[in-house]
DNA sequence: TGTTTTAGCAAACGATTGTTTGGTATACTG
DNA sequence: CAGTATACCAAACAATCGTTTGCTAAAACA
């Protein structure tokens, strides 16, 4: 016996999860093999089936917990106000954070095609359509101007939301709080004379 | 001598290109092997590298195609218009119809992150953000209400179309151009009043 | 017309891919 | 306390990866 056993009670699955949800929101899913993932953790290739059947079912539990904690941050941040406006600003800004800064299980969800997975693919967007729906909501009760498409609005938002990923670098000024408000502030610009 | 050899004049080039340019879309780079491109060409996999050297270079052509293509149509439908307003709607028309239908170029330029290539990197960010300079000229020439961050204009609007390759389908109603039309329409109505 | 260049085939290279198998020590369970 | 289940290691599996080499025939050029 050379190298210490693990029991059950303190398994290495938590920092596979960690790893793997690294890698993947930097890397992409095919472009992380799970020796990657393994040689992070400190274990051998193999032993990640001990968790997971394959790397789709591995993707799949990030993308569960992505979803999850995203949700549940959003959802507190939105919780704490009252105004509708406010709180689609409060859920921009969480949303935001997470997805550029905190949480980088929520980074896989917007970051991974589904259709990367082909077996887990509609799993993984029907848990993003409950996410989504939560936006949907918010906006539902927003006064907008009549005959405002509010589906519209919503994938616009959202849509520039997530696309921060894609050019956002790290800045005091033009950090995740600011960018959320703007963008709720240019589409608010547009409701609130007529509303 | 079995097959009928290729000449000069016609090598298939053109349609390495164009398969390498509709599996770069569809999987993504590291989704799409060479032997992918190849076999939709009919050709073997060593034959690729009589026309690239590395599958990163052949990913720098497909992009490079990419934007200047949608450069192009973008360019060509602004230029039929005077209004600042009606030149942008314009150019998300066209922008929104390149990466959603028409062009499977223009789609690899918004789908494949240069991140995915680490040797053509800087030159594909380079390549998109010339592409990206475009639409900021067109925001420099809006009227605006005072103190409007043109910048977050322009991330928010760009965000929000380019995101909709993640969610759009095939559907009569909601087709690319109305989608265009929607996004502008929502942002633009924040400054019609003060303008 | 002779020479060079091009575009492709054929076959292989070593490396890496996701995954499997078998064994073993530990922790949990009856 | 015996037995089962768990969480790994060690080693290998076949398949696929990007790429290379050597060759050939046709086109382009001199």
């Amino acid at each position: 016996m050379v190298t210490p056993r693990q029991s059950h009670a303190d398994s290495r699955l938590p920092q596979v999860l960690n790893q793997a949800a690294r890698l993947f929101r930097s890397k992409g899913f095919s472009g992380t093999s799970v020796r990657d993932i393994a040689r992070e953790v400190g274990m051998l290739p193999g032993s990640l089936y001990c968790h997971f059947a394959t790397k789709e079912e591995l993707l799949a539990a990030v993308y569960t917990k992505g979803v999850q904690q995203i949700t549940d941050a959003v959802q507190a941040s939105v919780d704490k106000h009252a105004d509708p406006w406010d709180r689609l600003e409060a859920a921009c800004v969480a949303h935001l954070e997470a997805i550029l800064h905190d949480d980088d299980y929520a980074q896989v969800v917007i970051r991974v095609r589904p259709s990367d997975a082909p077996v887990a693919h509609l799993s993984l967007i029907e848990m993003r359509n409950q996410y989504e729906a939560l936006f949907a909501r918010l906006i539902k009760e927003l006064p907008l101007a009549p005959g405002t498409d509010r589906r519209a609005l919503r994938l616009m938002l959202m849509g520039a939301l997530n696309w921060s990923q894609t050019w956002y670098r790290p800045d005091g000024r033009f950090n995740p709080r600011a960018i959320a408000r703007k963008f709720v502030a240019l589409l608010r610009q547009g409701q609130e004379v007529t509303a």
